[in-house]
DNA sequence: GAGTGGTCTAGACCACTAC
DNA sequence: TAGTGGTCTAGACCACTCC
């Protein structure tokens, strides 16, 4: 192991970040080169050794701030909610409506939800934020005929897992789901509040009526890999060290 | 969208790498610099971006190279094996036994195995390749009555699901898995042969017997993520965009 | 306007790999 | 031994955010 100069000062930064609470601004890299001496290169390394490791989050112009990943599950028994899933992590989630228009479905999204293509749909596409800090976006793909009111319904309820069961009656889980890391392309990073190139989630789901079986809706949602730790169960919860049994 | 320098030079050493097939070397940092007429700061910038987005592999003193990720994927129905795995993706798989060690279940290997703690199993530790290059490291637990004959049997015969159908009669599946994105710590990134702080895949996963649901083994591996595109689906696949039906 | 992170120059030395 | 990527200095200008 090497005994370089940022990553001494980095190893000196993780100890100190350990004991802050998330969000709490930290010094630059300017303040940061002159603390230990050193040029900004050798500051600068140690601050994007601490980003890489998802523990701090810089903002251009804004500054340094401690960061702290939510355990985002995903498994046949739980609750495909966005509102759910972050808050059985200990966090707070919010989530803005950004357009909510009639389209037809794409042709790999009716493929997904056992429709024709070109059938009438609704494209909900969202951001959505823990503890106020943006983690999550992109689209979610509803028949018309499935819920022919989500337009107006969106307006007063940000949760479709909610709408979904108040006014179409049903109880979505998922029938199918898909995770994989990949790279920001501009869009996303856009839409994510990130830079390009950036690791994010992509995961699709299926969602049913878990009564009839009936095909809901088709996610296609972008999460950021340095706010949330996705952890995908297949086969039932894994049970872990700790809580054993 | 900035109009940077590093960016610029990104934006076409993609476009010509795309080209190139896997593994090919490509010009170094203090080349390209003298190519586009800038510091070496900003092509070691563009280098850097090329290896964010996993597009090429760079070795310290030994040149940088095109890459390819290869997909894993896992599914309830998709056999536990990497050999088979690597292979459906169109590479060529390879392992390496580190040790096979008879070790006492640790308490949570015992827990997700069902046994009691400290009941004699072996530890086979092993380093993973998909063309030749390191992908995957970690560990495979495995109840000494389940196999008694692992250490000798796997000098033979390096796929551990071959040898629990030869020597076990069993056919392995998965009885339960889990995947996350993790940060590597020394240790790993020793094993991975990747720098400490890269973007790991940590896979769990638990393999029963289809026939007799008996638990076979409990495995912990680790994956580079610029290595294989792990790929987790849940209720069965997902039909893909251009494979409708 | 002050401070921040992002980009960039023009050098330098080093450890490592390949030959 | 030549070349590579990794580290580092001591500057600089910029766009951006916060106040």
């Amino acid at each position: 192991m090497p005994e370089t100069r940022f990553r001494h000062i980095a190893d000196r930064l993780v100890s100190e970040y350990a004991e802050l609470p998330p969000g709490t601004k930290v010094a630059g890299e300017h303040e940061i080169a002159e603390r230990f001496g050193v040029g900004r290169a050798a500051a600068r390394a140690a601050m994007q050794e601490l980003q890489r490791r998802m523990l701090v989050r810089r903002i251009k112009g804004g500054g340094t701030y401690t960061a702290k990943r939510i355990d985002y599950m995903i498994s046949a028994d739980r609750a495909p909610s966005w509102s759910r899933t972050v808050r059985d992590a200990g966090a707070v989630p919010r989530s803005v409506v950004l357009s909510c228009d009639p389209l037809d479905l794409p042709h790999d999204v009716a493929v997904h939800l056992g429709r024709a293509p070109d059938e009438a749909g609704y494209r909900l596409r969202r951001r959505s934020f823990t503890d106020d800090l943006p983690a999550s976006w992109g689209d979610e793909w509803v028949p018309v005929d499935v819920l022919p009111q989500l337009p107006t319904a969106i307006r007063h309820e940000s949760s479709l897992h909610e709408i979904l069961r108040q006014m179409a009656g049903a109880s979505p889980e998922r029938a199918s789901s898909r995770a994989s890391i990949e790279v920001a392309s501009d869009e996303v990073a856009e839409g994510l509040e990130c830079a390009t190139g950036d690791p994010v989630w992509l995961v699709e789901s299926v969602n049913r009526d878990a009564a009839s079986g009936r095909l809901l809706c088709f996610t296609r949602r972008w999460i950021r890999a340095d706010a949330m730790r996705v952890v995908f169960e297949l086969g039932g919860s894994v049970p872990s060290a700790d809580a054993p049994g």
